[in-house]
DNA sequence: CATGAATGAGGCTTCATTCAT
DNA sequence: AATGAATGAAGCCTCATTCAT
């Protein structure tokens, strides 16, 4: 047994390999631009080893969203265990862990909402569709917790939790992809922590009930 | 001068016939997978045709986006010249102003921010890329000068306009976005339209100095 | 009558001018990547119009050689009639000829022996093909004739008059496209004119009997 | 380390098979007229396949220059190392060697002078370029040494041996392409060894220097 | 006669994927 | 398990030619 699970360690590594090789390649070139040929240089294997562990191109790119989501839902968890009790500290340490997902893989992050808003996702297995789904959903879900705690205590506004939920995570992704494709079309630094800054404050702002409320 | 002036016309309506061929394939297919011949198809015209009207691929898809901001900027010249008077009228014109963007061509708008979002950015010929960019920038400028009067009013939070500009409009795409891709997920209606009201409502509370601040 | 003459000449000013302007543009990009429409721009002309001159691409082209031709023909008489007679006064005469041809229309007449070289050749319709192997001919006959004289006369070598005008005009080809070729490797000015000069003067030397013979 | 050999054996006999088969159909339909399809049918391949082993059709059709030119240089090397001494027995080497060439392969060498009298040859490669530059240098010097050694020897005329050497390359390249042009104008056998042979004589009688010289 | 917009066949090339070794 | 050569489908685009005006 010991050795069989040396193999599948083995495998695994292997597996984070193509897809550390596959990040940079598909951030540098985008999903179309980059060929498979690409992604097997840098990673330094043939290209029909790549057929090995992942079904195709488009489940390989899928698979680094997996990471990011698989890396928020352990964060959201995290908040919900050993954040201080009470909603607006909750949401603190939300919005921590939102920059961290952030720097946990700016690169991927972007990606992902890049695959989030395409036509590639029409074309995933139902496998890998539905894992992403499963992920998503839960840590939505972990997050509107939040937002329903505060909305119980009356510190927060009355909307749906989950659509606070949504409309943090577009708030989120949509800062990402207009600050990096500001970058692109300027070519200046990206003010992409900045922005999520205000753009976080501006939110907690926006949910909280004052006292004339 | 009579004879003239048709032809001018006609090329125009092909022109526009060939981007509502354009609009339906590409929201239905992405930019990706449709292609030039189902595009000709779908205007009934055949593939040369269309390369007598655009330079190629990107320039048509990239046209498409064009429409959108030159509604967009007109709307936004007419939130300064005939809302009431007054950052919250104004706020809320911008508002409005953004829902009949998002109506104006529903399918669209979504490509548009794949657009700003992709690869594809990259390949643009530099005149079609700089209108796209005066474009933006005109109406995010337009944006900001709403924030800058209440900001100046003191009604709203001292946040430079030009970030709070961002913010708001990284909230509109955000939230379509994610919200368009949640649909191709769950298969389930799309709840843009109810999520953009609380976002932006979120937003507005958020940006608004109360009282006690 | 007169106005029948007219359109006549007219048609044939218009042919003129597609003319010069396919040889220009021609002699600019190639037979292959020179278009219709370059052509039809360089004339101001309409695409169109060009086929109610020309049957096709290739005829345009081949045309461009018929003039060439016609003038080497008009040249060759000349040399029978005006020239002193003797053979050796007529090699000369010839060989002067032959630098009125080249200078007649250089551009073209690369061209020409391009199309000699070309798989064009094979596509031409079978009138034209046959006005350009008759006037070959004749010219080649022309040259031969000389040869026939000296050979009589006893001051040229007894090798057979039509090869002699073969290798006469191979020669003059010869030199040509590979000075100008030479020309396109070395970015050098070409020696077309000095080259023509040295073989001339070799091709002479080697026809004539010398006293030893 | 014999696997290794063997691959790259095999790699080779695969680029020959390709430039087998592209010979015969460039020979056949000249270079425009000639697919990639056709070549990879031809070569019993994909059309893929041609672009592992050449980087487009244009390289394609110049490597086959490329190995007569290697032939040629091997040849004219043999001229000065194994030819008696004296320029006499050279130049009559010389001959014997040009009959090799275009023994060797008859159909590309007039595929070669094809492309050197074409807009192809702008397009090339710049390494594939300066190739047959090389190549055509080296071997264009070679031959002039022949003529420079005669000339010191005092048996052939005072003309600059490069000169000589482009003149002698000319009428032999002048010759092939007439000769083979004529046929397909006249549908008749080809005289292309006859015309060479007396073309050389011709050649040499007009280099040499006569008593009375 | 002239126009020039439209056609549509067809070429080159790329690249995801397969499969024999 | 890994390779990497081969595949071949498919896309974008060009451009000679036509034809309604």
């Amino acid at each position: 047994m010991g050795i069989r699970e040396r193999k599948a360690r083995e495998k695994e590594r292997r597996r984070q390999q193509i897809i550390v090789a596959a990040k940079r390649v598909f951030s540098q070139k985008g999903f179309n631009k980059a060929t498979m040929e690409d992604i097997a240089d840098e990673a330094e294997l043939s290209p029909g080893t790549l057929y090995l562990y992942f079904k195709n191109k488009e489940e390989l790119y899928a698979s680094l969203s997996l990471r990011i989501l698989q890396y928020l839902g352990i964060r959201m968890e995290h908040v919900h265990r050993d954040a201080e009790p009470g909603p607006e500290e909750k949401l603190e340490a939300l919005i921590e862990a939102m920059y961290d997902v952030y720097d946990f893989d700016p690169l991927t992050i972007i990606n992902m909402f890049h695959l989030q808003s395409s036509e590639t996702l029409r074309n995933l297995s139902p496998e890998l569709m539905s894992q992403i789904k499963d992920l998503s959903k839960q840590s939505i879900n972990d997050m509107a917790r939040i937002f329903e705690e505060g909305i119980e205590a009356g510190i927060f506004i009355k909307v749906h939790p989950i659509a606070l939920a949504d409309i943090f995570w577009s708030l989120f992704s949509g800062v990402i992809l207009w600050e990096s494709s500001k970058k692109v079309i300027n070519q200046k630094k990206d003010y992409i922590k900045e922005t999520l800054e205000s753009a976080f404050e501006v939110f907690s702002r926006g949910i909280r009930i004052s006292i004339e409320d």
